[in-house]
DNA sequence: GCGGTTCGATACAGTATCGTATTCAATACA
DNA sequence: TGTATTGAATACGATACTGTATCGAACCGC
């Protein structure tokens, strides 16, 4: 699979295409972000959009699958930076920190990203193509974040109340939340506080194993 | 204010309206509900539909406001009910399941309602209007809940960890986003399950007073 | 009952968008 | 260098949607 054998040219236009599609999905909302105006933005005309995809919902495809490479990469990228951390850290204070930052790198950083993806994800209940897709990306991230986490959190003798994937589901709802809440009050997200938030919830999951409920 | 003073006739129609709509906007988003598709749901013309709102921002806010009110007299009538349990409460278990009622009564429960929501959020954030009115709204929302869950809490000794506001937020974003994640799993979102994991959540936010952090 | 008002229906003009069919340019290849 | 193929631009027809302006009927007070 890796990366599909198309050629340079094709591969450009796409990802402008792409890029183009991204930005409106977050100004606009998937639907009312017209093939016309991504086209426009993309510098590019509808002929080339309909040659590289067979409708817009190929392209958000596209879309989904490209955002889910990157996390993916990022997500790994975080790890092997910080697994020298993590082997040396002995306090649960330390580790949820160190966990929490390869789920945040994984995680849309700008808030344009953030809607997009919001957006997406919403889309993606109604589209059934998308959903699949969608649900199979997520899969893939719990299972490449949740090792780390259980690894990194087993390594100084503690366990989770909630398994893995819930408790991840539940960092994502609340980083995802608190980001919309912030647009909804017409500020940009602040990573120190999401941070701090998500710590505090992070901690709260975490027990020292023998430490009774 | 109150009821505002329309027609019958009028107030029928809009509600017919709203009705259609809030479905709509569920099953396709906001952007993508035409007015066109709206009226004939309601079984109104166009003619009817601008008669009453001047466009479907308008309709938006109307739905909007609609939703919050009923929410606070859910929220109200739930306190009602429950005011005498809450005295009669004495473990901060109990206390976190009635808090956690006041909080779920005011919450949408069908999976429309709860997808048309998060459309009407996520459509606020780009919309100027809707985006103050729905400030409001959830100002007033949190004022009631927080003041609830705050004296019953209190009433056995304990406090929350985090501002009320944000213990809020908490719960919205968890239930918002397990109600998302179980639809987009194709799955109808799962009352149970989803009370157990706020109360988790509710519980790992709730410190005896005297216990230390 | 009667005239005025309210309110929904109909008709219309204009625009945006879609997807396709066709054309033209550039690149690859031999 | 010449031909074949790939890929983007253009042109086109069709449809959907919006908002307004006008019409007609039901409902109100008198």
């Amino acid at each position: 699979m890796a990366t599909n054998t198309l050629t340079p040219r094709r591969t450009q236009t796409r990802e402008k295409l792409m890029d183009a599609a991204t930005s409106l999905f977050a100004q606009k909302g998937v639907l009312a972000a017209s093939v016309e105006e991504i086209c426009e933005r993309a510098e590019f005309t509808r002929g080339a959009f309909y040659s590289n995809f067979a409708d817009k919902d190929e392209l958000c495809l596209a879309v989904l699958n490209r955002q889910a490479a990157r996390e993916l990469l990022a997500t790994q990228k975080a790890v092997a930076t910080l697994s020298g951390a993590v082997l040396a850290a002995n306090t649960i204070d330390g580790l949820v920190e160190l966990a929490l930052s390869v789920f945040l790198a994984a995680q849309p950083r700008s808030s344009e990203d953030l809607l997009a993806a919001m957006e997406l994800r919403l889309h993606a209940i109604r589209s059934p193509g998308l959903r699949a897709s969608l649900l199979a990306l997520n899969e893939e991230m719990v299972e490449q974040i949740g090792t780390q986490l259980v690894t990194a959190i087993g390594r100084v003798g503690a366990t989770l109340t909630v398994p893995v994937a819930q408790a991840i589901d539940l960092l994502h709802a609340v980083y995802t939340h608190s980001g919309s809440t912030a647009l909804l009050n017409g500020l940009e997200p602040d990573d120190q506080s999401r941070r701090a938030q998500l710590t505090a919830l992070l901690k709260s999951l975490v027990i020292e194993s023998g430490t009774r409920r």
